[in-house]
Order: C-alpha cells, then structure tokens, then sequence
DNA sequence: ATTTATCTACGAAATTTTTCGTATATGTTT
DNA sequence: AAACATATACGAAAAATTTCGTAGATAAAT
C-alpha cells in the first residue's frame, strides 16, 4: 500500500521509542517524555510528528482535535534493518564482532548471558558444521 | 586535536573501514574503493576526507604532492562509541535483545558461535549470579 | 461573552551533511 | 617547451534534517 518504509532519521527514532513504549499517545505525552531527556520545543516535536505520519511510520486518529499517535511500524522491524545496517557499516558486515563488543561491555546480566547461552546451543543443534 | 573526536557521519565512516583496512591510502585508493559499491565524484571524496584532517579523525603525510591519509583513531574505539549510542537509541538500552536480533539473523558460523560460547562462559565465572 | 490556553498546520530559517565545479599547482609525456 | 594528466584547495550549491515562529481554529476558564 505504501513504498516501502524509510529509515527513521535520529529525532523520528526517538519518537518511536515513545510510541512503542506508550502504544498511543497525543503529541503532548510525546513531548513531555522527550524533555525528561533532552530540550526540546512543542511545535518541533510536532513538525516530526507530522512529517512521520506523511511518511507512513505513524497513523493518527484525527477525529479529535487533540490527535492520537500510534506506531505504524513494528520496533522488531525497524531493529532488524538498523541492525542490518548497522552491522555493515560499522562492523563489516561482522554480526559476531558486534555481539563480542556488546557483550564485552559488562552491563549484561547474568541472567541474560544464560538466557542468551541457552539460545546458542539452540542454534547450534540446528546448524552442524 | 584536543577536542574530543566528534563521531563520524555515514560518509566519514564509509572512508574510515577503507582507511582501517589499508592502513595507509590516498584520496585516490579510498576514491577507487569506493566507486566498487557506489557512485562517487572524486572531489566528493576529497573534499569529506579534507573536513576529517580537520576534525582529527584521519591524519595525512603532506610532503609529497599526492598526500597519503592514515586514520587517526582506533576502530575498536569507534564501534565501541557507535555501539553504545545504537544500544541505546535501537534497542533501549539493552546490549541483550541487540545480541539475540544479531544471533537470529543466522549469518553466523558455529565456529563463530563457538567462539561466543567461550566467551560467555568466561564471563559468567567471572560474573556469578 | 471574552479572555486565555492549547491544538494543528504551514512554511521558512537554521543546521548539518554531501556534492561538485573551478582554480591553481605540479608532475608527465610527447 | 607545450600539451596533458592529476593533485589539492576552496567555496558555494544541493540535499537532508531539525528548529521554531506565526496564524487560525477550538476548547476551557473566568
């Protein structure tokens, strides 16, 4: 129905990560949660909003005045063609140079490591040399 | 050069694997490696390698006409920078669910997954629950 | 009913990044 | 030496992204 989604640029991504998290939220919720972080004007985070809803990334309900934002796109998606991307150029393309600098970096607990310990005897099994 | 080294744009980081990669080159090898995936005018490449001498992230033998560019910072330093702000930009913060998206994508080895076996394994004694 | 607050739409300015033409200097070839 | 090829420097145009002011509509408060 619609060409194929574009890459999120920095501020939209920041916006979908709000969105995902609140599954529905008007501009103003957007807002709010993004000067937690970060400066920011009203009618900036508007302008973003409005120019992601041309592009297909959000929908809206406009029936009121106060328009409701939702994701259009799945995080797991998005996450998948960042990653994609960003694995080549950041990485060459390397998905294990990634996972060995992630994991190096010492904020993963021991939960998680089991937990992602567990998922690699799966894929093994599945994958003989 | 005291400045902290701002992170790279796409094109900057596109020269910078042609540089880590070659150890040394000139405008015209990075230009010449370039054109083997995309489009590219010469003095573009140029130009984007002159603006990052300036920033400090590649530095360049000037005493013969055709100047030769090493870069000045360590890959291993970049990705760790880069990867953090993905980590947390893509995937909330957490290094785990960007290492099972990476794992899932199975493009990689057993031998490759071996290897982040040992290293898990090595984490977790260090690191016990 | 009037003032005040809040919302969207719009567009232009500001910023950042990339592209490319032109000038000029220096080698190379004939 | 003259013609040609190739290098850097420079700057401005083009493109992409972000910022923000203003206008006008609607709701809420007084």
């Amino acid at each position: 129905m619609q060409n194929p989604i574009p890459k999120p640029t920095e501020a939209e991504l920041e916006i979908l990560q709000i969105l995902w998290q609140k599954e529905q939220a008007t501009v103003r919720d957007v807002h709010e949660q993004l000067t937690l972080s970060k400066e920011s004007v009203y009618t900036t985070t508007l302008k973003i909003m409005q120019i992601m809803a041309e592009k297909g990334l959000v929908t809206r309900n406009e029936e009121n005045r106060t328009h409701i934002y939702m994701a259009a796109v799945r995080e797991e998606d998005i996450q998948k063609t960042l990653l994609d991307k960003f694995i080549d150029t950041t990485f060459r393309g390397s998905a294990m140079k990634l996972v060995m600098q992630a994991l190096g970096n010492n904020k993963t607990s021991s939960e998680e490591l089991a937990e992602i310990q567990r998922l690699l005897e799966q894929m093994r099994g599945k994958k003989p040399s």
